[in-house]
This record gives C-alpha cells, structure tokens and sequence, in this order.
DNA sequence: TTTCACTTTAGAATAATTATAAACTAGTTT
DNA sequence: AAACTAGTTTATAATTATTCTAAAGTGAAA
C-alpha cells in the first residue's frame, strides 16, 4: 500500500482523528507490504517506536474501529490469538455466528481446483475451508 | 458412528481407560451424528447427565489426550473458543504453527471449483481458506 | 471559546485455558 | 491379594487475552 491521506482515511469512516487513532493509522498503514500483527505485538511495537504510550485498550478500541470501518480484516487461528491483517482483499469455515453453531461439510462437497505451493523451506500440512454464514 | 468398543477405543491408543474417560467417550462417541461442543458445552453436558462430577480440568486433559489421539478434531472459530469436533475427516487457513506467523494468499491463487449449498435459510456470508504449513 | 458527544485511560472484571501439586487408581509385580 | 508405581484426577491458583467501567480528556461544531 502506497503512503496515503490518513486522516481522509479516518474522517470518511467517520472516525474522528485523535493522536492515537492517527499514529497507530500511520504505522499500520504507511507500508509496502502486507502487515500482520496481533494486538498484542502491535502494543510493543508502538510502545518501542514512540515516546506517548498508549492505553492497550485504546489499541483494542481502535484496530477493532478499523476492523469494522473495513481497514483491516480479522483472522483467528490455532492458539488463541485473534490476528489482524492489513490486507483486507477477501480472504477465505459452515460457521453460523448467529448461533454460533458448527456445521459439517463433507471433504469432497468442496473442490479446490488451484493451490499455492507452500513458501520456501514449507510443507503444506493440511487446507481448511471456512464457509461462513449469514441469515 | 456406530456405538464402539470404548475400551478397546482408549487401550488401543494408549489412554488408560479411567472412569471419566470412559464416561466421556461414551458421551461423545456412542452416537450417530458428528458432534460439536466447546469444552464448556461437554462440561455442562456431563454435569447434567451424571451424578458423579468430572473436574473441569479433566476435562481439558481428556479433550485433548483424544485430539492426540485423532478421535476428535480442533476447530478454530471466530469469538475465541474452542471448538471440537467428533467428525475427524478432513476439514480444510498459509498459517505456520511453528513461527505463529501468518502468510497471504492472494484471492485467486486459490480457485474453489465446488462448493456446498448453505443450509435453510442460511446464506453463505463468505468462504475462507487455511493452508497449514509444516516444516 | 464554549459545549458536548466521542475518545482515551487505568484499572477492575471476565472468560478461557493451563499449571501445580497433592490425592487417587489401573494395572503390573510380588 | 497386598504392594507398588506410573499415569490420572482434582481443586485451586495462575495466566493470558480481552472487555468493561467510569472518570478525565479532546476534536470539531456552534
């Protein structure tokens, strides 16, 4: 992602341009590349780069803010981290959150045609299909 | 799945078969259908059809000495609890366990040829795949 | 500049899970 | 069948991630 107008940003998701919100904004979005990180990492990395410390339930508020402005994108794993991705082209669980029921799919009522080979060095150890699911 | 030898179940995999984890895999194994619950849900479920109580913490141990064991699967869903699964066939996140670091797939490095249908009155809100990866 | 709804903050509260260490027990050995 | 022991269970404390609360702070409109 190229540099952008970060206040534009905040103020056209009604999102109202505080120090916080713009500083945790800059150093999330003024990059190249893809970022990941959980709410966790990103505390420590913003309490390494700047002086004013930020409540850690101010970053939660916020990347919770941009999460729902559509600035980020939400990914949950094995551990229990909920991890936050800067890239918020649409990723890819049946998952019912209204009830927050699981449904089986059958491994062969999903055909994946293509595949990315795993990175460097990687094994692909096994592929997971979320379908996610709204009323 | 049929009812089983809970015994034979437990010894062949080497889990001592104590009072409570024969009372859970009875619970969980003698049925016909797949069968999802939290750690929580299974509790409440025991508490409410036995009159001896089983620790929490047993519990615990007991779900994941069967995930070991590959008698149940782990499911991973947004809202951060844990789900697991009686249906051990294959479900289908680039996510590399040994690093907990999070890689991106780019939408159409990944074309998915068939796909169920949602159920009654269920829409699909959006599909997301995993890649586990291993070294 | 005054006002006020929106924000931030520290700290308490909650929820899910794991760790601890003492008590218990299945299964083997005497 | 009593003794032994490694594997288990248990209650409770500890940990980790996250959310809540309520008081103090602050953009931005009037």
């Amino acid at each position: 992602m190229k540099k952008i107008d970060i206040l534009k940003k905040l103020r056209s998701s009604n999102l109202r341009p505080t120090k916080q919100r713009v500083e945790i904004a800059k150093f999330l979005f003024e990059r190249e590349k893809t970022f990941h990180f959980t709410v966790e990492s990103l505390n420590k990395l913003l309490t390494k780069k700047s002086t004013s410390k930020i409540a850690l339930a101010t970053i939660y508020n916020t990347v919770h803010a941009f999460k729902a402005a559509g600035h980020l994108s939400e990914v949950e794993v094995r551990g229990n981290k909920s991890y936050f991705d800067t890239n918020v082209s649409n990723h890819h669980h049946f998952y019912d959150s209204e009830t927050a029921e699981l449904i089986d799919i059958n491994a062969n009522d999903i055909v994946i045609q293509k595949i990315p080979k795993a990175p460097n060095g990687k094994k692909i150890k096994n592929v997971e299909v979320f379908i996610n699911l709204k009323n």
